[in-house]
DNA sequence: CAAGCGCATTAGAATCATTCTAATTTGTTA
DNA sequence: TAACAAATTAGAATGATTCTAATGCGCTTG
């Protein structure tokens, strides 16, 4: 039950940083870009690219990441049209963020001890959950044995609309503002 | 320890954010107190402002809201010393810091669909775990319905130390920049 | 009480990712 | 080819955080 890291040795295994085979990378870029003008978005050369780029990483890119790649091929690209297209991507589902950047660090002394958020995205609140979430030591031993990581720390976040704002029409910056949340 | 508090009209309600009552407030203030103490550091009456800022608030305050409280009662307060008092709080686990603001975003053109992942944090990389992983849309709707909150994703990652990072001694920022995450 | 030491605090600059703006280029269609 | 819309651009603006270097304050010791 423990430990070896290739995937086809252990069926325990759940990491997964295969590289994506050709077949699927065509597919999967196919996909991207028939979704794409569906929505009467237009696929430059230099999107393509970057459609590419984002695909061909196993690494879950950043746009500065990408935008090197990018600029192998087109060198005056900017990265300003990185994170357009990106927009773009997350607008019609293509792409998935994963965010170390939205806005402040917010900080809990009551329960210094990692647990389950409740994170409104009308207007920026951050709840606790109690314990009954699942978020107990016991994974962290579990997914540390799976992965061969030293997992020290889980972190799950909910993200919704909370009762407050769903009641509101108006749930938005000004809500969130007048909450004290900026 | 982490007992729920005014849920005594809904068991299934896991949402936790009543007030602090007075009792436990100021448990938990001398708690920290104490913990800052032996550590040698020293608790000045600004520091306790902040502190008592950081605990007094059900709503996880950012640093420029503890900042605002805190200059309430000591106007020439820097926004330098709230960050310092902060990581102070840190070090000694005494705070948890819920990160929007850590580095760079990551995107996932791969799978665009919320799913657990691991991050190292000596390589800052960011890997999938697969399907098998405890992140099922179900648990939208079972937390939908019990916070009241209309729950539209739901962010699982898992942190600690990846294999080839626990295995070089020299897991750090250099190590980081060599594999092209800066 | 005075001198000296070290931590606490400060303002402001630096950094970094991201967003915005306004001008320019490109591509498509008439 | 003209005209229009969309794409792209450089650079400025923003916002959170960290850094830096100087100053201040509180203790201890003589």
């Amino acid at each position: 039950m423990l430990e070896t890291r290739d995937n086809r040795d252990n069926p325990d295994n759940i990491r997964d940083s295969a590289p994506m085979d050709e077949a699927r990378f065509r597919m999967r870029l196919s996909e991207m870009k028939a979704a794409l003008r569906d929505k009467g978005v237009v696929i430059t050369r230099k999107r393509a690219k970057i459609l590419e780029a984002l695909l061909a990483s196993d690494r879950h890119p950043t746009a500065s990441e990408i935008h090197e790649s990018v600029k192998a091929f087109y060198p005056g690209t900017s990265l300003a049209t990185i994170y357009n297209t990106i927009d773009i991507l997350k607008e019609t589902g293509q792409a998935l963020e994963i965010e170390f950047s939205a806005s402040a660090n917010r900080y809990d002394g009551r329960i210094p001890v990692s647990h389950p958020h409740l994170v409104c995205l009308a207007c920026e609140k951050v709840e606790d959950m109690d314990a009954a979430a699942p978020n107990a030591p016991l994974e962290l031993d579990r997914v540390s044995q799976a992965t061969g990581y030293d997992i020290v720390r889980l972190r799950t976040d909910y993200y919704g609309t909370c009762p407050d704002c769903r009641r509101e029409p108006r749930a938005d910056a000004a809500n969130a503002a007048e909450r004290g949340f900026a």
